[in-house]
DNA sequence: TAGCAAAATACAACCGATTGCAAAAATCAC
DNA sequence: GTGATTTTTGCAATCGGTTGTATTTTGCTA
């Protein structure tokens, strides 16, 4: 910048007001200084603008995937909820750290917030998480959780409304006349037990021929793979498979039919997220569609909020059925 | 860090020596900054800290997925080299700024690097930016790209052997009796270019009842699906697919399926990248395995390596057949 | 053209760490 | 105990911008 400063002939503080488009300077000096910038191909130091304003023009996002754990490290819903959120954070010209935690011991929340690499965080899911949220004392302002509405939580959350989406599955399992339902997923998890508890809701006060059993699997497809084939060796019966996620949905396809059972004949699968594959697939998976899309940017406009110093308040996506053949078709 | 020499009664110089673990403080004096440096929850600014140093100890990884072009946004592929890229990274405490541009207009790149906010870059892929790499002058210094290998780049490229993939894709397919094979993908991208010309080498000079049809298609499922779709209703006979990604493949088994082919019998499918989905579908996925970890960490340490000033060379990394009962199942 | 307001520019402090060098304190040798 | 070393600590410049305030220039009015 100094540099600019001696070829226009200007002092520094004009250069900067330049660049920045400031009114104070006189507009042919402007264009001038812009004209060199252009033409030496100067770029701000962000280095020394982000250390003068406070500020680093940058958001992180924290998640937790680390190996063993709840989550698994190629589950494309991550993907696509990081593209969401970039592409919300570059509308405000916010550029995005992401951190994949290894191990749950690891504090790259505290770190990046309070050396000031990061303005504000965006955490996607609260499992194994929620104490050290709630431990964080001021820097939870500029914080934003993805996940479920708990009530527990004084930290911001933004999330699809998982009882409707458990909802919506039961009433569509009920349309099709499926009374035996597997759910499979880890209740412990807190987004996970709002959809069995929606899933649940649509039975209520039934007639007994209608029963709901839950299968713990984690979000790896190795192990709801596993878990589905030990099913099919049991003695219960059942005709519905109502997943945690579309990962899990379409490992235990494959695991029912490795199986010899029709998918769905005999047994009707539906997922959740609605990732890419979910369409790719044969049979297509009816799942639940969380509009990870908005999701993403009501995360960041959120998160952007609170960072002014806006108080906001939790925020419910829309959700919504989407149903293919691995309901209806066959 | 004044706050912290106030309550140690030290200057602040000696504070940032014991924060810096400086052999030339004394050990009393630095345990007791350390402690009151942990009791107070002190972090480094990292803000004033990057400026000083000259460095940001931030990686970028910009990834072209903008929709219409070449990549799919859910292609599970890019959140494990994400993932590996980011645990490489952090080994060396190195955090990761990650950016996805919405078009290819987009100059990321440029100003993550010139703006001091990235020391280095680690770009993913070629495709339409091979002029736009080329141009980055100095900056060139601290990039390195993961693609195939291509004669022309005057930039560090890292990438797994795609001819050799193909090769052994091509190898495989003669073994198991296949002579018909469709290849499905964008050859005029490095990458798959290099893959085509692997498997196409194992045919060279073979009778004339083999041959190998090229069908376009970008990395997205959706098109993968229709142009699988339209070849079954060809009059063209196949009795395999290659495709350039799983997710292509994946694609084209749920297109053949649905046109009542089976997999493997009647069309056998081999994918590309060994993406988790690729072991839960059904078939299995026979696949190319590219060790996108190890890969992710050759990015890095090359990457390092060079912004450090080292010299260093193009790498390729280890490629190996991966057999499911795509090919061989049934 | 003087006088005053408005516009444009320059000056200088500041953001919070790091680091070369000087100064002070501690240790050692004799 | 004194001088020479070695440790340890403090001082002050520096990184490269931004911004409040002072100053200069320009423009306008009478």
């Amino acid at each position: 910048m100094s540099g600019l400063a001696k070829l226009s002939g200007v002092d520094i503080s004009t250069v900067s007001r330049a660049l920045n488009d400031s009114p104070l300077v006189n507009g042919k000096t402007k264009d001038h200084i812009l004209k060199l910038a252009h033409e030496t191909g100067y770029a701000i130091n962000a280095r020394a603008r982000n250390l003068r304003k406070q500020s680093s023009q940058t958001l992180g996002i924290v998640i937790p995937v680390y190996p063993g754990s709840h989550q698994n490290l190629s589950d494309p819903f991550f993907l696509e909820m990081i593209a969401a959120v970039s592409q919300a954070a570059a509308k405000f010209d916010y550029d995005l750290i992401i951190n994949l935690p290894n191990s749950p011991s690891e504090i790259a929340e505290r770190r990046l917030l309070l050396s000031g690499k990061a303005d504000g965080l965006i955490v996607i899911g609260q499992a194994g998480r929620i104490e050290r949220l709630r431990s964080l004392g001021d820097a939870a302002d500029r914080v934003v959780v993805w996940g479920g509405m708990i009530e527990a939580a004084d930290y911001t959350l933004v999330g699809s409304d998982n009882f409707e989406g458990g909802r919506l599955v039961g009433e569509h399992l009920k349309d099709i006349g499926r009374h035996r339902v597997v759910f499979l997923g880890d209740i412990d998890l807190p987004e996970v037990e709002l959809r069995y508890n929606g899933l649940m809701s649509v039975w209520n006060g039934d007639s007994a021929d209608t029963s709901v059993k839950h299968v713990r699997s984690s979000f790896d497809g190795h192990e709801a793979y596993r878990q589905t084939l030990a099913l099919c060796e049991g003695t219960e019966s059942f005709d519905a498979v109502f997943a945690a996620s579309d990962v899990l949905a379409i490992a235990a396809i494959h695991a029912l039919q490795s199986k010899g059972l029709r998918v769905p004949e005999d047994v009707a699968v539906v997922g959740y997220d609605n990732i890419g594959q979910a369409a790719m697939i044969s049979p297509g998976l009816t799942t639940i569609d969380q509009n990870i899309k908005l999701g993403g940017e009501i995360l960041v406009n959120t998160l952007i909020d609170k960072i002014a110093g806006n108080p906001v308040r939790a925020t419910l996506t829309p959700t919504k059925l989407v149903i293919r053949g691995s309901t209806v078709g066959g």
